[in-house]
DNA sequence: AATTAATTATGAACACTGTTCAATAAGTAT
DNA sequence: ATACTTATTGAACAGTGTTCATAATTAATT
């Protein structure tokens, strides 16, 4: 057999990573393969190769795609207005809620890396990006008088510290004997933190609230 | 060829083990097989499989070494009597120099996932659970006024914190325009935490110094 | 309309993977 | 010397990602 042309580039693109998204949501990825993909939309392995370069590359799209997801999850809660502590928590409660609720998808954004000569896109690195930038605004109103170096390094410390959080949630590694709720975690986490960087010893004045 | 003799089922282990280990300190898991290490150790993959049970429990022994080196590299900065911030503050930066000193070994501990039917052994909870007894003890003596169910959880939110700004640094997720040295991030999670937990809203009084 | 050129999907082959299992040799007990 | 148990194996199995010549379809050119 040979050139098909039943569907156009994109359309393949599409019904790939859509069809391994909806697999994600039972299965882990571990158990998937390029050859089952194949199969699963109607072509060989090797169109499939041909089209994304790798099934490394192949995985990659479908990790852009569950950021869109991620990204499009934590949007919701974040209502211009309320206090950007309260704002702060509803981003870090949604990421994890996320991660929960994709569970699969989600560990394989974090856990999938590229061989050694193929480097991650950048269409990629703008995607992690725009959580980092939502994050920066609001701790730009926690603490008004925070240099841009100060809120870009805390928004990388508390980003990943509610990371760590999640993934360990995740994989029910946070095995506690008195067992409180994941969410309350990173809320405690966040109050804490902020109002320990709020009246820190070498800080500036605080912000609105808190 | 049959039955050898040649090794106790104790040296199998430790050879296997400790190969893959020195492997891991080059090059990463995902490249390393069962047949490349029993090639390596001069056994069959059947009698390898025999020995662990399969490849994932392999790996899982691999593990258990990792946690005990791990373990012995915090235990270094642990001396008792100076302040408690100050030791955790040690704690966190072992751990991450650690995960950075043996970036491939670190990740297939928390990446390493056994299939369905085969749950964690109770040997590897062991491990992990040393790291909480530690860390708990410390928080008591940053806050003596807290509950044994406040310890467990700010104990969690902090380790978990923590190993998230590892995992994401191992893996130079943490990609800051302005490049802050990973240490002293943990440095100012943690104080900024403890300062927070201390003085915050519902809380207890304050333990020794902070 | 006929011919050529460019494109695209393919199946077969390759070198690998973890795992099973009958055959077999070595050690132990009778 | 015989029987039994145990450890090790090689070959086979079903699977993996990737390569590539082959073939078929579309597009461009005569």
């Amino acid at each position: 057999m040979a050139r098909r042309s039943d569907h156009s580039s994109q359309q393949i693109t599409d019904m790939t990573v859509s069809w391994v998204q909806t697999y994600l949501s039972e299965r882990c990825a571990e158990n998937l393969s390029l050859r089952q993909v194949a199969k699963a939309i109607g072509y060989s392995p090797g169109t499939l190769i041909n089209h994304f370069g790798s099934y490394g590359m192949l995985l990659l799209h479908v990790n852009a795609s569950t950021l869109d997801q991620l990204d499009n999850a934590m949007a919701q809660g974040n209502v211009i207005g309320r206090d950007p502590g309260a704002l702060i928590i509803n981003m870090a409660k949604s990421y994890l809620a996320f991660a929960e609720a994709h569970t699969h998808a989600w560990r394989l954004v974090f856990e999938h890396r590229l061989s050694e000569h193929e480097d991650i896109p950048e269409w990629q690195m703008k995607r992690i990006d725009r959580l980092f930038t939502q994050l920066k605004e609001l701790l730009k109103r926690v603490n008004q008088a925070a240099s841009e170096t100060e809120l870009e390094q805390n928004a990388r410390i508390l980003w990943g510290s509610v990371h760590g959080i999640t993934v360990l949630a995740v994989d029910d590694k946070l095995f506690s004997p008195v067992d409180t709720p994941n969410e309350q975690m990173v809320e405690t986490l966040i109050t804490h933190y902020l109002s320990g960087w709020c009246t820190g010893s070498s800080q500036k004045q605080q912000g609105e609230m808190l």
